[in-house]
DNA sequence: TACGCTTAGGTCAATGCGTTGACATAAGGA
DNA sequence: TCCTTATGTCAACGCATTGACCTAAGCGTA
C-alpha cells in the first residue's frame, strides 16, 4: 500500500510495551472505532495510541501522518459504498444513483469527506467508481475523450459538493451560522440590494443543500451534450 | 461586525505590553501581512502575537477563534474581487465572468478558500455577489423563486469547486499525488476495469481542473431552463 | 548451535500549534 | 472616589509531528 511507510515485506514486528503486535489493519480498525464512537470525532493520534496500547508515535511507523491514515480509512469505506450498486439500463439514472450513494456515504463520515474530495486515494475502489461512470457515459454515446472529460467534471463536482455538505455537519456551529444568515437576509436595506429585495420572501430556501439541484443541472447538461447520431 | 466578540461600542482600550493599541483592522492587516509573506502560510496565532507586539491570546478578545479571523479577512477580499466588475448585456456571460472572478480570487488565497466555501461570512460583499447573480437570473426571465434556487445551486458549486482547486495548491504534496494517479492509471489491469481500459489513452487529461467544464455545464443547464415565454 | 550485524520499529522527550480559564489592571462612568 | 468591566497577560491543556535513542528480530556465516 502506498500509505504505509515500509515496503510490503513487513516482518520485524516487536511487541508494544503492553504486549500488542501492531498491524496496519488493526490501526484502521481502532481508528474507525474512535471515529464512530458516541460524541463524534473522538479520533486523535494520542487517543489512538491509548486504544491500541502503544505509544502514539508508533502509528507514524505505519502511516506518514494522520491524513494518510484517514485516506486509508476512506478507501475502505468507498468499497462499502459501492457494495450492492448495479448500473441500470438508463445511463442518466444510473449516474444519478451512483452520485447519490457517494454523497450519502460522505455525509456519514464528515471528517473523511474533506480528504476524499481532495486527495486521490489510489485505492482499487476509487478506480471502480471511475470505471462504472465512464462506462455509463460511453454507453450513452459519448466518444472516449468526451466521456473521460465529462465524467471527470461530474465526479469532481459531486465530491466537492458532498464535502461542502459534510463540512456543514461537522462542528456544531451550523445552527449559529444559519441563524446569522437568516437574520442578514431579513434585515438588509432594500436600496443597497435591489434584486435581493425583489426576491426577499424566497431567500430562506437558500439554506437547502445545493446538491440535488446541481446534480439535476449536470445530468441535464450531459443529456443535451450527447452526440445527435446516438439518439 | 458579527465576527468580533464585543459589541460595536468598543472603547476601553488598553495598551499592550509593548505600547500598541489593538484594533480589529490592525489584526487583519497583520494577518494578511503574514499570509502573503514569502514561504506561504506563515500565519499562526502565536506569530500574529509577535507581529502585533501583543500576547497571542489577546487576539481572542477580538475574534472568537482563528476561523473567525480568517473569515473577516475573506470578507475584505471579496470586496476586492468585485471591484471593477460590471454586469454586461448578456446574463450568461456575466454570470460566467463573475464565477471566474470568484474562482480566481480564491486560488490567490488557498487558505481562505476552504472557509469561504463553507462558512457564511455575513459581510456586505457576500450580499453584493448574491444581489448581482440573482439580478442576472431575473433578467434572464426566471421567476423569483427559481432565480433564488438556481443561483444558490450555482454559487455553491462555484465555491465548492474553487475550494477544491485551492486545496490542491496548498501543501506541496500535489505533485506526489498527481504522479501516483498517473502511475495507477497507467498500470491498472484491463480485465478488472474494462471501461477504463477502453479509454486509457485519454485518462491523463483527468488531472485538469474540473472548473471550466462544470461552469459550462451549469450555464448550459440554466440556459435550457429559461422559461420559453422569455425567449 | 553460536555469534555478530543490520535495521524495523517501539519509546521518549521536545517543538510549536490553537485555545482557554484565571488573574491583574487600568479606563471610564457614577 | 469607588466600582464595574474591558482587555492584556500568564500558565496550562491537549493536539500532531519529529528526531534521538534503544532494543530485539531475523539474517548470514561458521
Amino acid at each position: 500500500m502506498a500509505t504505509t511507510r515500509a515496503g510490503s515485506g513487513r516482518v520485524r514486528r516487536r511487541p508494544t510495551r503492553s504486549g500488542v503486535i501492531l498491524e496496519p489493519e488493526m490501526i484502521i480498525d481502532a481508528a474507525l472505532r474512535l471515529i464512530e464512537a458516541p460524541g463524534g470525532n473522538a479520533l486523535t493520534v494520542r487517543r489512538l495510541g491509548v486504544e491500541l496500547g502503544a505509544d502514539p508515535s508508533a502509528i507514524y511507523r505505519y502511516f506518514r501522518d494522520l491524513d494518510a491514515l484517514l485516506i486509508a480509512i476512506a478507501d475502505r469505506l468507498i468499497g462499502e459504498t459501492l457494495a450492492g450498486f448495479v448500473p441500470g439500463p438508463d445511463w442518466a439514472d444510473s449516474l444519478r444513483d451512483m452520485a447519490r450513494r457517494v454523497h450519502d456515504s460522505m455525509l456519514r463520515h464528515p471528517r473523511l469527506a474533506q480528504l476524499r474530495a481532495i486527495r486521490f486515494t489510489a485505492g482499487p475502489n476509487e478506480l471502480r467508481v471511475d470505471d462504472i461512470g465512464i462506462g455509463l457515459l460511453l454507453s450513452a454515446g459519448f466518444s472516449a475523450p468526451d466521456a473521460v472529460r465529462h465524467f471527470g467534471d461530474f465526479i469532481d463536482a459531486v465530491l466537492a459538493l458532498a464535502a461542502m455538505d459534510a463540512a456543514e455537519l461537522a462542528p456544531g456551529q451550523e445552527e449559529a451560522d444559519k441563524r446569522a444568515l437568516a437574520k442578514v437576509y431579513a434585515t438588509f436595506p432594500d436600496e443597497d440590494y435591489p434584486h435581493l429585495a425583489a426576491v426577499r420572501p424566497h431567500l430562506r430556501q437558500i439554506t437547502a443543500s445545493p446538491f440535488p439541484g446541481v446534480l439535476d443541472k449536470l445530468i441535464a447538461a450531459l443529456s443535451e451534450a450527447v452526440p445527435r447520431s446516438s439518439h
